[in-house]
Order: C-alpha cells, then structure tokens, then sequence
DNA sequence: CTCTTTCGCTACGAGTCGTAGCGTATCTGC
DNA sequence: GCAGATACGCTACGACTCGTAGCGAAAGAG
C-alpha cells in the first residue's frame, strides 16, 4: 500500500466546468456499492475493481474521483456519522446517553465496524489520513460534546467556562472517554451496548458532578 | 484475504518429535522481524515475503509455522503486553496511574500502534480471530484490573465484592473505559498522555469512590 | 547409519494494483 | 448546429503479493 491519500477527495459541489459534468448517480452507486462490500466482506476483502463491478462502473473511473481505497472508504463512512446529533431532553444524563445510544447504533453496523477501526489503524502511519479523518469523523462528534455541555451550563448544571484552554482540554478528556469506552466494548470486547451499560457508564462519567 | 485464522499458531513449546527440531532461532528472527516491519512499513505495507527475507528465512518456512498474516503479527504483538504489571504503589490512584503510563509507554512504539488496530479491525469480521485476542492481549490487561481491584480490597479503599456478576461487570466497565480512553487517545486523536493527563483522567475514574 | 522432519530455493497460477490508450457519450460556448 | 472539452466504459498491461508444490540438502533421533 503506497503513502496515498494526497487528494482533497471528490468535491461535494463539482465545479462548473466546461464538459461533460461528473455523473452523480454513479458517486451514489459507488459509495452505497463501498459501504455493502464493506459490510460483506470487511476492510481486507475490499477491492477496488470489485467494488466498481458491484456499482456498475469502470475501475477506471473510482480512480478519477478517489485515489486510493483510504479516500473512498473514509468518504463512504464518514456520511454514516453525519446522523449522529444532539437533543435537547432536559438534563445533561439524559442528553449524554441518548448521544451513546446514537452512537453505538452506529457502531452496530457492520459496514462501520472493519471500516472504522481500519483507517484508524491506516491513520497511525499517515498524518495526512488521520487530519483528514478528524476533520470528517472526529470533529463532528466532538462538536457534539461542545452542544452538550453550552446546553448543561444554560440549565446551570455546569458551571461557565473558566478558560477556554482548559474548557477545551476537558471536551478533549470527556470525548476521548466516551467514544473511546463505547468504540472498545462494542468492537475489541465484542460485547453489548445496553441501554443499562449505557446508564451505568454515564453515571460513572457524571459522579465528579453529583459529589 | 481469506478467512483464515484456524489453527493454534505456532506451539510454544515444540513436541519432541523424531526428526529435526524446528529452529528456536528462526522463531526468534521471524517474530523481530515482523515487528521491525510493521514499525517501519505498518500493516498494510507488511507482506510476509518481506518478513520472510528479512528474518533471513525462506518464506516457506513462514507459512509452516503461522498459516497467515494475522497469526503471525498477532504473536509478534502479543509479547510485547507481557510486560504490563501491576505493583503495589501503596494507594488504587498510584497504581492505576502506573499501569496507565505503562500502558501509555506500550502504545507510542510505532510497532504497536498499526499492528493493535488493525489486529481489532479484522477481529470484527473473524469471531476465531477476535477469540485469540480476547486471550492472548485483552486477557492478561483485565487481569490488572482485577489486580488493582483485590489490593485496593486489602486496604479497605474498596468494600468487598457483592456477588461474582457484578463484580466481574465492575471489571468489565473499568477495563474497557481505561483502555478505550487512553487508545482513542493516542491512536485516534493522536494526543499525547502525559503524566499530567493520566493522573486528570484517573481522578475523574476515582471520584464515585471520593465522593 | 538410517529415518524423519525441517531447511532454503525455485517456480507456479491466481488475484490485485494503479495506469494508459482507445473510441464513445455528454455537456458548454460560440 | 458545431467544435472543444471532459467523463465514460472497455481492454490491456507490468509489477507485485499471495499461498502452494516440488526439489535436494541439512540436521537431529534412534
């Protein structure tokens, strides 16, 4: 596998250029094509030419729009966790564990499984990668933690910000811990994410406030 | 890549058979080798040729001893979490702190890093696989955990177990919440943990007990 | 010394990778 | 309309990796 991933992948809005325009069915067809083949056959058994005969398409033109599988895949999961959001249920518990709930659904799914720990495993060898998987994957959720906590301190639950330095390094901490805590149970120990688990994790999460 | 993984590895200790006894050395330069290759190339870039030419052995004897990639690295990583321990450092705060750095100083070797993740990525998809790491690597971590646990017992800073259910789910939550921080840490967010951080992160761990 | 197993070496078919060349299809600007 | 530009599907290619098979030589066991 080369260094890949220099590309800034396909862009969502195609440039009004002069040809023929980039076929939007066939992106669609791709990366739905990706996410089963994912599924199916895990992160190893992906394979480029595979994929385009599942989406009905040229290998030559996955090429034209991803230059490498790292690109196509982070695309094709990346959309999964665009669902993911924050609701406002009228306490900071009951805030957090809808978002673990969200979260673990997500990472029920077998087409996320292979996919996500792969490119954290591809990400370690390629800062390139791993900016890229932050900027679409990490960032997004941690934007989560961020609405829960403005709407935690408009209820008063919390306390305001002292400095932004430290009130970012403690959305760093409580991030890293809850998806973190949710990513290795459900995917290293292979076992269940119940709405119980769910209860007696954020319980844990939140003590420091309840003392 | 298939579905591999199916036989028991290489023994550890080799039955004395009639004929000529499989070479301790080779084992040795194979295992070094795969880790030097996975430091320097990561997982994808690992091909068992590679390891085969520079452990100086012939490929073929490669596949006599682990049937595929998988085995081979999950051997060669394995040993490394040996060194984990836990030591009596007076309170359950110090000895988990310890374990932490320690674990920490495990997961900034380049080697370590690609290998784990990649090893769980294919762990989803293979429950045999998932098995053998469960035994091999996530084992021998949780029983640090129950470790730390019966000492902090001894010294009256934890009340004795309930029943065996939920202590071993006490264990469980514990495990995953510590070792899935502390990775997501370092391999997704690719922050540093430094002593500082670890002793934040422990505090936060401890406070149901503080309060 | 013989028997058994492992050793390194070479070669093989199958599969994947990423690229290049071709003729065709489709859209834009004149 | 028509010319230019671009994307399309298709085919073929060399380089690489995979896992296996067959060989003669080496090394320990009895």
């Amino acid at each position: 596998m080369a260094p890949t991933t220099r590309q800034p992948a396909a862009p969502a809005v195609p440039p009004r250029g002069k040809g023929r325009p980039r076929s939007a069915t066939a992106d669609r067809a791709i990366l739905d094509a990706t996410r089963d083949a994912l599924a199916e056959l895990g992160w190893g058994g992906l394979t480029m030419g595979h994929v385009a005969t599942r989406a009905g398409v040229a290998k030559t033109t996955l090429y034209r729009r991803w230059p490498s599988k790292n690109d196509l895949v982070i695309e094709a999961v990346a959309s999964l966790f665009d669902a993911l959001e924050m609701t406002d249920r009228g306490s900071l518990q009951a805030d957090i564990e809808a978002v673990v709930a969200q979260f673990a659904a997500l990472l029920a799914r077998p087409e996320t499984q292979a996919a996500l720990l792969a490119l954290f495993a591809e990400g370690t060898r390629d800062p390139e990668l791993r900016r890229r998987i932050r900027e679409r994957i990490v960032e997004p959720q941690k934007h989560l933690v961020r609405q829960g906590r403005a709407l935690a301190q408009q209820r008063g639950e919390l306390g305001p910000d002292l400095d932004d330095d430290s009130a970012c390094e403690e959305v760093d901490i409580i991030f890293d811990t809850i998806a973190g805590t949710v990513e290795h149970r459900m995917l290293v120990s292979g076992e269940p994410v119940t709405t119980d688990w769910i209860h007696r994790f954020t319980t844990l999460l939140l003590s420091p406030l309840a003392g």
